[in-house]
DNA sequence: ATTATCTATAGATCTATAGATAATGC
DNA sequence: ATTATCTATAGATCTATAGATAATGC
């Protein structure tokens, strides 16, 4: 699992940084397939013969990309879904929170996705990392909803939950995708898209208490 | 506009359409860019010149293959919002058969969306396209909603209709999404997904009328 | 006679390495 | 002395073409 070498000078990790930026640009661009060593070479200021030096080859590069993602994906996702953190807030504070948060995720970090898909086609382990990843923050999330079942009046939240945590993050996806959304209708800003998600949402899983207080006047 | 070259005959139309079938196959399987004009040709049973005869270059042949699944989609399209076709049907059978039928197409045609992706990198023009064809089908469904306005209790149906059609056409994108889903959790059948969308659909537009009959006994 | 196909190959990339040069830090 | 970088290039693909061969349909 050392997909990069350990660089011993800091020079050395200064440059494997910013081959890892530099990668991290053009894949989310164009993919990974579609980079040359080259461009990533010339983007991060170096020479081609650098990244083998660091990187034994051009998937060692992909792998040790998508693995910086990972590790800043799981803290997030760590710290997102610790029950502490939501101490007395209701399912609606918590489904805001997860669409602000990623919405805000998509768009500094874009290629995480496009990066973890490239990584786990030329490798089943490392998609089923990629999965689970995932999984854990659905994972995480839905035990966050679960744990408030009284707010829940539709008839099964053991159904009802994982549908809408699976349903709400299809729906960030489609936002953040950026080649089919850049032409696409809604044109709505953020806040509009996230109220509307979230009362989507509180809708379907019939949330008690503080009901939707939005109608005109 | 011309990507194909006109075949005059009967054979070299049969070559042409299995050199589609076979770019088909295989782009949507592993992209186009990772896919060579040879593996194209050796799954479609001829040699490399063959595919030159018929399509200008590489470029081409992926052009061809999009227009043939445009024009699939914009059929299907046409017909399915057709105003006539509904006539008497109310909001949630129009979005039942929506659902339904792109899961259909979704995995009878899976490489649609890829394809109109890639094909949508290389030119801005086929982008405009692409999302032409997708603006049809929303704005298509859109319209069968909205001429049903009475059924929804939503306070503003002009922003909720638009923002369902989205988001429902989101959520397919994400079933369908195999490498993602593959590993996912959500593994309910097909009927439980299409009962629940609905019910999500139909809970934020606050449809009357019919109202949810699926409460326990 | 025309059109379609195949074989063989030139030319363009692109990956990866070898060997020389430069910088680091003990 | 060791580690990092660069330059130059070998070897592997992959795209696209040229020229020869085979099939079609008038």
């Amino acid at each position: 699992m050392h997909w990069k070498r350990d660089g011993q000078q800091t020079r050395s990790q200064r440059t494997q940084e910013s081959l890892l930026d530099a990668a991290e640009v053009l894949f989310t661009e164009k993919g990974a397939e579609a980079t040359s060593v080259a461009d990533v070479a010339e983007q991060a200021n170096c020479s081609v013969g650098a990244v083998y030096h660091h990187f034994r080859d051009k998937k060692a590069l992909m792998y040790a990309l998508f693995d910086r993602m990972s590790t800043e994906f799981e803290r997030v996702t760590r710290e997102g879904v610790d029950p502490a953190r939501w101490e007395g807030a209701t399912i609606a504070d918590i489904l805001r929170g997860y669409i602000e948060a990623s919405l805000l995720m998509g768009r500094v970090r874009p290629g995480f996705k496009r990066s973890g898909l490239e990584a786990s086609q030329s490798d089943p382990e490392l998609k089923a990392h990629f999965a689970e990843l995932l999984g854990n923050l659905y994972k995480g999330l839905g035990e966050l909803l679960m744990a408030r079942q009284d707010e829940i009046g539709h008839p099964y939240p053991d159904l009802a939950v994982p549908f809408v945590v699976d349903q709400v993050s299809s729906i960030l996806r489609g936002r953040l995708d950026q080649v089919i959304r850049r032409s696409q209708l809604t044109q709505c800003t953020d806040e509009a898209f996230t109220r509307e998600t979230l009362r989507m949402a509180s809708d379907y899983l019939q949330l008690k208490g503080a009901p939707e207080t939005e109608a005109e006047s």
